[in-house]
DNA sequence: TTGAAAGCGCTAACAA
DNA sequence: TTGTTAGCGCTTTCAA
């Protein structure tokens, strides 16, 4: 209890917090009278120490407050067993798609160190972190390094890209089929008796050209390529709203398919302002299933990514390069699938 | 270069990324030339090296790729310089602030590290992964562990949560006069000639109280007491979109004033598919600012907290404690300002 | 089942 | 200005 008991209170009136020196291994040991070995032994659930001594151990450790440091721990050990993921963070697929990260990794005795990419902070800076902590593989969400500098990470660690195709044949991805994304979307709107459906894309946003493209393939194999239109958009709620400006001014068509839930959310909100009814005078279907789909005054029609199993997958496939396992593709492809909901329906006649 | 020549390409097709031994100190410094103590004054900028070996080091290192081992600089340093964060990673005011923490702590030579809550990851074991890499400090952003753990962290560490009051004498608090900021929406509503003026409240979210206090009290202030009406909410979207069916169900309040922007989002869309238009027919004031507010679809009259003043103030206390400095207060409080947009107008006559 | 001892890659005295 | 050396707190052989 070193350092717990006293409490200068007569010095300043606040509470100083003591940092001091944390409790060590050696403390516990000299506490529960062993050796620093046999705590660690303990610490760490090896085998090799008598279940009583483990017990007192544990007890000792508990009544201490004793915390394992992690850094040593890190440096001591052959391996990290640390997987690193960069991540936007006001983007809500990378918020589901780590939390599922969390969730896979652990039980594989993984941990995560997470790094933001912001306005401020670029990807390369994200993943230059994960480095210097020497996480065994990254797990990259979202906006990517120049292709040369991906190359050059790839060399060096395994390199999982989440949710778009690369061309970096160093590094792994998964993602869900964004061609079969698109397909559904546009099938289901053909079924409801659509023809003339508009893509709002996602502009150079990761995983827009394969469903810019997606959308045009299905188009086409149901005989609409003459009506196939595509708007200028982007990843977020405003790019949405723009196209759907520009829509409005144009004309109405019978149903619009976007990049994401995001540019969505900002379509229909433009429509509903401008007395435009969805779906009664226009359909609108999303993509990812994020959080923001299933608010029940949205229920967004939408594609899904299952989120959690592109989070696992990308956890196993990370561990799998790193136990050396034998990986046949280069490339994990999920088929998305279609949550109906509110914001489609058959077409006007 | 060892290490990075070889390249078996033959065994597999696919490249094998080798994670072999990372680069050291030691080969930075046989191939420069010069010791180990050497390279590492130069690699963390020391002084005692002269600008010829300074260049020749950097250039080696950079020739070979080194990057310093944060762990063993971690664990070696006296001193971590290490801020902890909490946050939410679907919050987008959290992604706000954590964007400005960075910023901050950067040239005070601070490092960042954070840690996710999310909905299988609870506050508690966020702040432990912080202890285990021994933080320095923790900046606690959203939901908070019990009081009681709370102050048992704040004994090991300075603790600074952002955004909401805290009964907890130990930690520090940065954050927002929300009372103000009520203060500001009741008042300009006011001015705008809205007397019957409603609020949303966030329920137990982060700071509800300290809100939902200042609403009553601006209300009273301005003599409108008996029209005090406040609905139970949330902090997402969904909770405003909840409270505007049973408003609309109800009777239609000049004027809302919500937790904050989310809950506003999600009535501004049930009142657009309503019938109900904004400002024309009822004014909305959200809470925070954040990224959605500003949306050009949206344009929504809202408090804004400066995340980015928010984050630097709070990084500054955290790095005030660790060096001593002498601290009046426990609590820094901001004035919050008001962002008028779209959302609020006149009162109808 | 337990303990002694040698690192892990770095920093920071101290000596040269 | 440079090099030597002793840790930082842990893991992990290897003996006892």
């Amino acid at each position: 209890m070193r350092n717990v008991s006293a409490r200068d209170v007569s010095a300043s009136s606040r509470p100083l917090p003591r940092p001091g020196r944390a409790l060590t291994l050696e403390d516990v040991a000299a506490r529960a009278g062993v050796s620093r070995a046999l705590v660690s032994i303990v610490m760490r659930e090896a085998p090799g120490a008598s279940a009583m001594t483990r017990q007192r151990v544990l007890a000792v450790a508990e009544e201490l407050g004793y915390r394992p440091d992690i850094r040593a721990r890190l440096l001591a050990r052959r391996r990290t067993r640390l997987l690193g993921v960069t991540l936007a963070l006001n983007n809500p697929f990378h918020a589901d798609i780590t939390e599922g990260i969390y969730a896979a990794a652990e039980p594989l005795g993984y941990q995560v160190v997470l790094s933001a990419v912001t306005g401020t902070r670029e990807p390369g800076q994200a993943v230059d972190t994960l480095l210097s902590y020497r996480c065994e593989a990254a797990i990259l969400l979202g906006a990517l390094m120049p292709n040369s500098a991906l190359a050059a990470v790839a060399e060096m660690l395994p390199v999982v890209v989440v949710g778009q195709p690369t061309s970096n044949p160093g590094v792994d991805v998964v993602r869900a089929a964004d061609d079969q994304g698109m397909r559904l979307a546009v099938d289901h709107l053909v079924e409801l008796g659509h023809r003339s459906i508009v893509h709002v894309d996602g502009g150079r946003a990761p995983g827009a050209a394969a469903r810019r493209d997606g959308y045009q393939a299905a188009m086409k194999q149901r005989g609409l390529a003459p009506t196939i239109q595509i708007f200028a958009g982007g990843d977020a709620e405003d790019d949405g709203a723009a196209a759907a400006r520009t829509l409005a001014a144009a004309y109405i068509p019978d149903a619009v398919v976007t990049y994401n839930d995001r540019s969505a959310v900002g379509l229909l909100d433009v429509f509903a302002r401008s007395g435009i009814t969805v779906p009664g005078n226009i359909s609108v279907v999303g993509y990812d299933d994020s959080q923001v789909a299933w608010l029940p005054y949205l229920r967004l029609t939408t594609v899904s990514q299952d989120a959690t199993q592109l989070a696992s997958l990308a956890v196993e496939r990370a561990v799998a390069r790193l136990e050396h396992q034998q990986i046949a593709d280069r490339e994990v492809t999920l088929t998305p699938h279609l949550v109906v909901r509110g914001t489609t329906g058959p077409a006007r006649t």
